[in-house]
DNA sequence: GTTAGGG
DNA sequence: CCCTAAC
């Protein structure tokens, strides 16, 4: 069958649905759905592992061999025979261990997110021998989250200037952003925090580099030696180099890594390098890096073991995994559920620091007309959160919860009262001309605005970007009094905070861009003041739960690009007008143009969104009114989705009872 | 890159 | 909304 090219469906008009594609049942239907077995091989994974990881763990200086070696001693190791899943094993624990490091002595983990992980798992295995400390690496970004920016500055009277600067490829890269850090030894009867800080010529803590993690691969380095070592930038090559020589494992994330590894690539660099054009759409290369990512973190950490097999069925999203099987005593593995919980809720708190759309409602739509008038350009942000430093975080392991909270606490307070100041990157791109008008930054009220960043920069990061020490020798355990982050409210929340109700209020979707929501306006800052000026709204709020702190793992990237889940954005009345209008038009099973006619330029909604929301559609508008949950969708909508989908189907089962016949189709259905 | 369908 | 097989 022929499959039409998508310029057929370019045309607004009535086009005839000349040859409509093959049914949809015909198409992407999954067969055979192994997951169960592989479910269960993988389960069987997860113990032999465990139970490899044990064993390596007591036989001392394990030759530098390669993993395969280890495989099969685990074949030894594992008595029964598994014989369908033994070659996966194999080969899994192959390929890591090949590709993904330099495995020194002892050396276990293949990559860095299993290298807390294994860490802990060698600490567990020498707990025997006397008390060891815990290793809580909370590297990464501690988001303050939903803080509101109301830019008090007038924009000057360059208003003629409000050309976004090409940006160009930057798309989701930071300067300064080449981090890495260093995890002390597990087994000192110390507890360092250690905060190092990016080694870009911008001192951006949120540091971390996106591109770090493209590959699911952080350059953290912990090695399951008492020593680890982490490439740093450039000043720590020697380091890096001596540590190999030392045996020590290192991990190095691969491509991109490679680079930030071997020398403290130059912040504009890594910018450059390799991405889209923004143009692309964030949201489609987050897609792909998030795909990448995950299913590295699924593929690689644990050596493929799905996450959900491994402790208690902890997410792994992001996150480092570790091997714990049935056979890592139960303190390691409370002790890993400590970190992975922390790390959890560091993913359900972090939004999109960078999804800072300029908030739309009724009256700031008002507002924004006015201003139009009157000269009297406001830009209004939202800052869902704040990128705050990496930390590195040594917590004994009978440590309380409580205390490491406190400790934690202490540490974001340390970073607090060390001085910071906001940093603004426009698309990836740090502006450091204070003295830039909002508008000659491109922050114009009329402009998209999903593209800034704010991070949290330390003062002193100027003179020393490398890193910042945080207090050494904290005593966690007395760490006293500290006051809650999550007591920092907002002083002044969002009205619209709630969700997309604002978009609600949007007539008829079709050629309206996303962008004309979240034009705003508001009260702004002066043009000659710092930005920091606006800082002071930094509001960090307590995730929803316990209030834990906002730290995003350690492999995690920035949260706005990658790795993370899409916020969710419940379609709006309009939205669903649009969506059946147009596939009444183009039918059901052309998503993509479906997409093109009435959602093109929504960046927000895919092809597969919209296939997505016509399937909830369809089973709305078949169940009774008062099983349906959300904002209630127009009975008459319904009515129509069912209809079209009736319809369509009905087209589709014709085409199929007569695959030959070329009945020109209705090009809308008579609904 | 799209589509379908399960989760 | 995510994931992924199938195309």
């Amino acid at each position: 069958m022929v499959m039409r090219k998508r310029s057929d469906y370019g045309s607004r008009g009535r086009r005839v649905a000349t040859m409509p594609r093959v049914p949809n049942s015909a198409r992407g239907k999954r067969t055979t759905r192994r997951k169960k077995d592989e479910m269960c091989a993988f389960d069987l994974l997860a113990t032999v592992a465990g139970t490899l990881l044990a064993d390596q763990d007591n036989s001392a200086n394990v030759p530098n061999t390669s993993c395969a070696a280890k495989a099969k001693n685990e074949k030894a190791v594992k008595e029964e025979p598994h014989d369908e899943i033994l070659p996966l094993k194999n080969m899994v624990m192959e390929k890591d261990c090949c590709s993904g490091c330099v495995v020194g002595s002892g050396g276990i983990c293949s990559f860095p997110r299993q290298a807390n992980n294994c860490l802990a798992e060698n600490s567990s295995t020498r707990n025997e021998a006397g008390p060891i400390l815990e290793s809580l690496t909370v590297k990464s970004n501690m988001l303050v989250r939903d803080s509101l920016v109301s830019c008090t500055r007038p924009c000057e009277t360059s208003r003629g200037l409000g050309i976004i600067p090409e940006f160009g490829a930057h798309g989701i890269c930071h300067p300064g952003s080449s981090s890495s850090a260093e995890a002390e030894q597990v087994h000192q009867a110390e507890s360092n925090v250690v905060r190092r800080q990016a080694d870009g010529h911008a001192p951006a803590l949120h540091s971390l580099f996106d591109s770090v993690d493209l590959d699911g691969r952080p350059p953290a380095l912990v090695s399951s030696d008492s020593s680890s070592c982490v490439p740093f930038c450039s000043h720590d090559k020697e380091h890096q180099t001596s540590s190999l020589c030392r045996g020590e494992v290192q991990y190095t994330a691969d491509k991109d890594d490679d680079e930030n590894s071997s020398g403290c690539t130059d912040p504009s660099t890594i910018g450059d390098k390799g991405y889209k054009p923004q143009y692309l759409g964030n949201h489609r290369i987050r897609k792909l890096l998030a795909s990448k990512v995950r299913k590295a973190a699924r593929n690689k950490i644990c050596g493929g073991i799905p996450s959900k097999r491994i402790c208690g069925g902890m997410s792994n999203k992001g996150s480092k995994l570790n091997l714990c099987s049935k056979k890592i005593p139960a303190t390691c593995q409370k002790g890993q559920r400590m970190i992975f919980k922390k790390k959890r809720l560091a993913h359900h708190a972090t939004s999109f620091a960078k999804e800072m759309p300029t908030e739309a409602s009724g009256t700031s739509m008002e507002g924004r007309n006015k201003s139009c008038g009157s000269d009297d350009y406001h830009v209004k942000l939202r800052i869902k959160s704040f990128n705050i430093p990496e930390l590195f975080i040594n917590v004994p392991e009978n440590a309380t919860i409580g205390s490491l909270k406190r400790t934690v606490m202490d540490v974001v307070n340390s970073i607090m009262q060390g001085g910071l100041r906001v940093g603004v990157l426009l698309q990836g791109k740090d502006i450091q001309d204070d003295n830039k008008t909002l508008r000659q930054a491109g922050i114009c009220h009329d402009k998209k605005l999903n593209n800034i960043d704010f991070t949290l920069e330390c003062e002193s990061g100027q003179d020393s970007p490398s890193r910042v020490v945080i207090p050494e020798q904290m005593d966690l355990l007395s760490a006293d009094v500290v006051e809650p982050l999550a007591r920092m409210k907002c002083e002044e929340r969002f009205p619209e905070t709630g969700g997309d109700d604002n978009q609600q209020r949007i007539p008829p979707y079709r050629s309206r861009s996303l962008s004309d929501l979240y034009s705003v306006v508001h009260p702004v800052e002066m043009a000659s003041q710092d930005t920091s000026a606006s800082s002071q709204a930094i509001v960090p709020v307590a995730p929803s739960g316990d209030g834990a702190l906002a730290i995003v793992p350690l492999c995690k990237p920035r949260p706005s690009e990658i790795g993370q889940r899409r916020t969710r954005r419940p379609f709006t009345v309009g939205e669903v007008e649009a969506l059946v209008e147009a596939v009444e038009l183009i039918g059901t099973g052309r998503w993509r143009a479906v997409k093109i006619h009435a959602f093109d330029h929504v960046d927000h909604r895919t092809y597969v969104d919209l296939k997505d929301k016509w399937k909830t559609l369809v089973h709305t508008a078949s169940i009774s009114p008062q099983q349906r949950r959300g904002e209630p969708v127009p009975q008459e909508l319904l009515d129509r989705v069912l209809a079209a989908q009736a319809y369509w189907s009905q087209q589709q089962a014709k085409l199929q009872d007569k695959p030959h016949g070329k009945a020109a189709l209705p090009e809308i259905c008579p609904a």
